[in-house]
DNA sequence: CTAAAAACAGTAACAGTTCTCATTATTGTT
DNA sequence: AACAATAATGAGAACTGTTACTGTTTTTAG
């Protein structure tokens, strides 16, 4: 009667390209890795399933590079690095003590922050070199 | 000889609008202000003028709310509070050895990182109240 | 096998931003 | 004060990432 979620092979394909990266793509790059299993997937449809799978919590939008919003499918809140010179975004560590930022947000101003976002810009290792 | 900038009076009002707030404005927010003191300023001005200030540091952007870029023209790195209700992008203060991060993503990764964004996300204190 | 509707391709529409070009404002020089 | 030279501008076209629409295909339950 209600609306159920139906199973999907392209929704798949969408969601594991997501996974089995750690290059945290655009929709562009998404919908040109799923082309060569699907070529007739339409980028339609990459936006429809991102926006379903934001919804859903399976991905997350990191950053916004260049006007391109970058999706990331790992599902703990953990830090990036940007290169500027090559667009590149990043995985790193941050043995950080976050807790006690939100308890202080919600302390000193009444904020309820869910999650947050740390990101550092700079230089990569390769294009240190390169430029 | 060479390309010599000079002096505008609507380059100044940009800035100054940018400088006398603190909800960081989008483009089209600095416009709607700088409209009353001159009638005839064009979006296009704002833009090509937000894009200098970028270059020379004047004023930066910290973040892409609903696809919108929103700038900050204070000089020191600080932590931002996004309302995901309001869209509100409020200023925190956040007592934390990011020094040491840098010389850690050096060390341990070779990156040469420039300055860093820390946002947190959720709902506002108003937000709550009223949904 | 059939029917209801979710998912889709293809494409038009949209919004924020950038670009183009003819005109205006600023600045150094007479 | 008048004069180039050229930086800055207004208006609007063009561009780009994203969303919406429409008719068709795929999935799923009975």
């Amino acid at each position: 009667m209600n609306t159920a979620k139906k199973h999907s092979k392209k929704r798949d394909a969408i969601l594991q390209v997501i996974r089995s990266t750690d290059c945290h793509p655009s929709a562009e790059w998404i919908y040109n890795q799923v082309k060569p299993i699907y070529p007739d997937i339409s980028l339609g449809t990459v936006y429809r399933n991102l926006a379903l799978f934001e919804q859903s919590g399976e991905v997350v939008a990191i950053a916004t590079v260049d006007g391109q919003k970058r999706y990331d499918a790992t599902a703990a809140t953990h830090t990036h690095f940007i290169c500027e010179c090559c667009k590149s975004v990043i995985d790193v560590e941050t043995p950080q003590p976050f807790a006690e930022m939100y308890k202080a947000l919600k302390k000193e101003h009444g904020f309820k922050a869910d999650y947050h976002s740390l990101t550092f810009y700079g230089k990569c290792d390769k294009c240190q070199i390169s430029n």
